[in-house]
DNA sequence: TCTGTGACCGCTG
DNA sequence: ACAGCGGCCACAG
């Protein structure tokens, strides 16, 4: 059985989610830790698998999340390389770069809530 | 670097 | 409704 099989509606903590995801301006980024901080999440894994289901792909930039270690993270469900390669080329083209460990270059991208 | 533990939400049974 | 498990993480040892 898939588990994600029907387009799983998303529910009140994913849209919370998503909303503040969607806050972050284009060439920006922002921590899994940050954000749950800012919804009073103390688990930021919950963040990540509330992305990971995200149903809404291009609209919501679940790529511009990153880990508060400054690496990339994983991206589409998995932390394989070749899912945050594509995450790394997504940032890439707004302007967001990384060195060759997928370490944030440029520290000063990265976005706060302010809560 | 790696492993374990903490935290917490969503899916499945 | 409830328990178990996995998951784009974080932190301590």
């Amino acid at each position: 059985m898939a588990r994600r099989s029907h387009g799983s509606i998303p529910n009140r903590f994913q849209t919370l989610v998503y909303t503040a995801v969607a806050d972050i301006p284009r060439g920006r980024v922002a921590s899994y830790h940050a954000l749950a901080r800012h919804l009073g999440c103390r688990s930021p894994q919950a963040i990540g698998q509330a992305l990971g289901r995200n149903p809404f792909a291009p609209q919501v930039p679940c790529h511009r999340i990153i880990r508060k270690d400054l690496s990339l993270g994983g991206y589409a469900g998995s932390t394989l390389n070749a899912a945050a390669a594509k995450k790394r080329n997504l940032l890439e083209e707004e302007g967001v770069l990384f060195d060759a460990k997928n370490r944030l270059i440029d520290q000063a991208l990265i976005w706060s809530w302010n809560d």
